[in-house]
DNA sequence: AAAAAAATACCCCCTAAAGGGTGATTTTTT
DNA sequence: AAAAAATCACCCTTTAGGGGGTATTTTTTT
């Protein structure tokens, strides 16, 4: 499926100079219309639908229902939809937390109009576009650890705990004894420094062992 | 930090015709020099501490080691060294399993050259990477499930609950008593259809409720 | 304003799964 | 040859987790 020239594109945007900016050169620059702008997803949300858009450009700090939040009612409204996200805000979180709720791609602000149309090409033909420094954030919220403790298998039996399987279930899916989990995981408890299952679990997450 | 002309690259990649191609056109059509190239990386792994490299881009399926298993070798060996993967595969685990290995970025084979150079000064310039379909993966891995049958609160307890936390952690950090937790608990097995926490875990990961 | 949904809180009972200790053999790496 | 990793076994103890039931308050939706 290719992006239509027809594409109908919603900028919802509290800065009055940005929106108009973007919206003025997606118009004037590129194959898309931008049908709609708002300065606020609680301006939006009643009004949205009948825009028909196929992508929004969403920022983050809004007034009233703050972007984060506004997605899923987004998503709910128009399931098709794509939503680009664009903020000055680039923590892990906020942008792990964007990317959650269904957002299809992620801009810093200053990303230059050329980029964002790109984006948006990007979008309707599938693709996940991010900025560079967003991507770099996204993949090292998914680094691993390479100074880790646990030998291979130790961390293999690490991984299925965390993912809520209990002895019995490790021992058939590894083709191993029970009670050689068990060893498994005593090993884990001492090397870990902990003693029970969930504070592993926490560690593992904590210091991205699995 | 902005990246050096003099930056030095790797290949490692089994095909000879696509491995000198690049190697020509990064020569020839960037500021950046490729020192060496290896068919494998165990031909690569006695000599390439010596060829100093800034980037590596390295294929997955090699003869030998794969891709997925040298990337923390090379970092062992290198560990400022980007890597960047170029692959034919696009499957999410594979994908997955190299960012989480150490992969500054990942690109699928049919990348053109130019879009290589690029990405060689994105990794140099601290950046992540990624061509669109691959961005979509990993945005699709990160992607919660809209359709949860589950409260805002069950939702958060769930998460909590799939980190570790027991009840009585859970009751502290949301500030409610534990038999409130444990009336939650009940509401989500029996909205998840199971009957114990590691059930739960699983169907969480499973349908993406967290 | 009324109804429905979500969030909060308590009580009793009960056991399965988890955790601690110790020891030993086999396989793989260095 | 030595060290590290992976395998398996037996005993014994406990607690965190799970089932059932009931009820009030707060928030949201209609």
């Amino acid at each position: 499926m290719y992006s239509q020239p027809e594409s109908r594109i919603v900028i919802i945007e509290d800065d009055q100079t940005i929106r108009e900016g973007y919206a003025y050169l997606i118009n004037h620059t590129s194959p898309y219309q931008v049908v709609a702008t708002y300065p606020s997803f609680d301006a939006a949300k009643h009004k949205i639908s009948k825009d028909q858009p196929d992508v929004i450009i969403l920022d983050i700090q809004l007034p009233g229902t703050n972007g984060i939040d506004a997605l899923p009612q987004l998503k709910k409204l128009l399931p098709q939809v794509y939503i680009i996200m664009l903020t000055v805000y680039e923590t892990e979180k906020t942008i792990l937390d964007a990317l959650a709720n269904g957002a299809s791609g992620y801009f810093t602000k200053n990303t230059p109009t050329a980029k964002l149309i790109e984006a948006i090409k990007d979008v309707l033909n599938g693709g996940g576009p991010m900025s560079p420094d967003v991507a770099k954030t996204v993949i090292l919220s998914l680094q691993k650890n390479p100074d880790s403790p646990l030998t291979k298998r130790e961390t293999q039996i690490l991984e299925l705990i965390t993912i809520g399987k209990d002895r019995g279930q490790i021992a058939k899916e590894l083709f191993i004894e029970v009670e050689t989990v068990k060893t498994h995981t005593k090993n884990i408890y001492t090397k870990l420094n902990v003693n029970s299952k969930a504070e592993a679990i926490q560690v593992a997450k904590d210091k991205r062992l699995v």
